[in-house]
DNA sequence: AACTATTTATAAGA
DNA sequence: TTCTTATAAATAGTT
């Protein structure tokens, strides 16, 4: 017989929230599968550290961590507490990802977390870690923030920013340049 | 424009650490920003917490929060909390099965816990609170929290600004925003 | 960083 | 939830 009739393809979707609770959670699991998916293909790929944490409106909670999340946790609050030679910044972006045939023999270890108490202890540090991550909490907004500014300013922040970060001695300095560049922007 | 000489498209690769470093390097900037735009679609379509955490091989952290990493480390260490050792609720739904192969050294842990933590409305009103300061309360913001910053770290924020600023123009920053931006996404 | 050929991811539908 | 399929997105290799 004939093909009948073509199924629908993807279609472009705004990215706003999805009403339908069905289609939601539907899209939900296969998002969070290939997200984490794609953190796996980030790690190994290029040799990264990550740890994820997804928690569905639903309430349920998911994590994804390489090699794990105490790992990375203990790695962040280095870096919070000033280690030298690290670096804690904040970013946004999104991704997603599926991974067909990454291993072929290798395995996942999928962890039911609320059955192990010493698991709920490393949290509390994972939770103490994050709340040091105060580098990322500022990018995150400003990377939400970025849709609400124009060309001009933007480019004006990040060259004040560009002056802020050669300066060694910033601490003074830097509330002029961003008083001055905030009434810059306010225009 | 004359097209010239055709260009190698996508070549299929093995999921495994890439040795050059260069394009290591590439390879890790590339995907790091789409895992983050993606879970950034993800907590907009579905309405879900999340918080990611790249640690590059070079040392260099990188997160994306939302509403930010510190609420999302709460909500998980409540969850945690909230099961009380004496009353095992035992995992809503098992994963387990459907396992995906991404890596022998990496680990997934899936936390299935049914604490249902109402308060998400109340975070999401505080963000779309937050969305409204636009520049002003980034300005704000930034100079609060620059003194958490060091000479790195600054520089960090630097570049993601920069790369911010110039994705803006070609890409009309469709895909950039954080969660709490979804009434100016793709329209 | 920009460009494409391709591979992946997915929205809809079944 | 899983499969299909058309189409949107991501991206490896190049320039």
């Amino acid at each position: 017989m004939l093909k009948g009739k073509a199924r629908a393809g993807r279609k472009k979707i705004e990215i706003k929230r999805i009403e339908k609770k069905n289609a939601r959670e539907v899209c939900f699991s296969k998002r969070r599968r290939t997200l984490f998916n794609k953190a796996g293909e980030l790690s190994l790929l290029c040799n990264a550290n990550i740890a994820a944490v997804v928690i569905s409106p639903a309430g349920r909670g998911f994590s994804f961590a390489h090699p794990s999340v105490d790992d990375v946790a203990d790695r962040l609050a280095s870096m919070a507490m000033g280690t030298p030679n690290n670096h804690s910044v904040g970013g946004g972006c999104h991704d997603s990802g599926e991974v067909t045939n990454i291993g072929q023999q290798q395995k996942i270890e999928y962890v039911e977390l609320q059955k192990t108490l010493e698991k709920l202890e490393k949290k509390k540090r994972v939770q103490e870690a994050m709340k040091k991550e105060r580098a990322g909490h500022l990018m995150q907004l400003l990377n939400s923030e970025v849709n609400l500014l124009g060309q001009d300013e933007l480019e004006e922040l990040h060259n004040k920013l560009s002056d802020l970060a050669s300066s060694t001695r910033y601490s003074q300095m830097q509330r002029v340049l961003v008083c001055h560049c905030h009434s810059h922007i306010s225009k």
